[in-house]
DNA sequence: ACTATTTCCTGGATGC
DNA sequence: TGCATCCAGGAAATAG
């Protein structure tokens, strides 16, 4: 299940692949669509575009998309001959500042491709000769020839774009905050501090996985109550999911389940965990055989010695 | 304003 | 072997 590492690892694939390209066109499947936005809304919104840049906030990959017509202002080397070739390691640009400029257009000139990835979303860079995947619920046309593919099969995933403002997936990156907003997220909430931390407006892109890994290097319950921890838990907490983190992109994320990155590749980072999914295993530090428990319907893992 | 619970969805694992 | 049942879980919706 993708959560930051993973979604981080795919997007910078995805940036690397198809930043500079040329969306010609756009499907989507029918049925019950994993649609946030109206079908015909994304359609419009994404045609014509040049993706002029892929990041990852919180778990969603935002594709920054400009009128692939009308190259922006920006120098930005040849861009404006047709489709740009496959590989074309555009210098990624700075998040565009809601461009003042050139307003005048009916149509769309600048975009945002937002996709949440669910449980089981894929979104691949395929050739147009590929076998279309089941449970494909996309298929955008790139002008380099190839095509970029959103596979679901579980649609716990969504799709959506925004064509006014910027997109904001609420609460704050777990990677930049700092010691004081970390604290103050947490001050006076009764909840369990496992569920706080699962929760996208405090915090962005921590999931089951590396919440559980985090509390266990904090030495912190998962069922200890947000607001009862000290200050001194908070600053290891705070410590502890960065240092996580930053660990599992570096490994490429944790493959569980059917978790690949844009190239197909998988992570290596659940080797590493050191309790989730290690129910009765012997702790990694003191042998005690991890404590499995459900809360607020999510199994929490954890060592009953190590982690108070 | 919070918190807790339910719902969505399918493939894989388990059990009889 | 085959069928039914359970389980995983992010986030939105609903209820308290």
């Amino acid at each position: 299940m993708p959560e930051l590492p993973e979604v981080e690892t795919i997007a910078r694939g995805l940036a690397k692949r198809v930043t500079g390209d040329v969306i010609e066109d756009v499907w989507l499947g029918e049925k019950p669509e994993p649609l946030k936005s109206p079908a015909k809304e994304i359609a419009a919104a994404l045609e014509g575009k040049k993706i002029e840049a892929v990041r990852r906030e919180g778990k969603h990959i935002v594709f920054e998309l400009v009128d692939g017509r009308a190259p922006e202002a920006h120098a930005m080397g040849r861009a404006g001959i047709g489709a740009a070739r496959a590989g074309t390691p555009a210098p990624t640009s700075k998040r565009p500042l809601r461009t003042g400029a050139n307003t005048t257009k009916s149509s769309i000139e600048r975009a945002q491709w937002v996709v949440h990835l669910g449980m089981t979303g894929r979104l691949q860079v395929c050739d147009p000769s590929d076998e279309v995947a089941k449970h494909t619920h996309a298929i955008v046309r790139l002008a380099s020839g190839r095509e970029l593919r959103f596979v679901d099969p579980r649609r716990f995933g969504r799709l959506s774009v925004v064509t006014s403002g910027d997109f904001d997936a609420g609460g704050v990156e777990p990677l930049d905050v700092d010691l004081e907003r970390f604290v103050e997220l947490f001050r006076g909430r009764k909840v369990f501090i496992k569920s706080a931390l699962l929760n996208q407006k405090l915090l962005r892109g921590v999931g089951n996985i590396y919440a559980d890994e985090s509390l266990f290097r904090a030495g912190i319950r998962p069922r200890r109550r947000a607001a009862s921890l000290t200050r001194e838990e908070l600053m290891k907490l705070h410590r502890a999911i960065k240092d996580v983190l930053r660990e599992a992109i570096k490994a490429g994320g944790s493959s569980i389940s059917d978790y690949v990155d844009a190239n197909g590749e998988e992570g290596f980072f659940q080797l590493r965990h050191r309790v989730y999914g290690r129910e009765s295993e012997p702790c990694p530090k003191c042998k005690t055989p991890i404590k499995r428990v459900v809360l607020g319907g999510r199994s929490s893992h954890y060592c009953p010695k190590c982690q108070r």
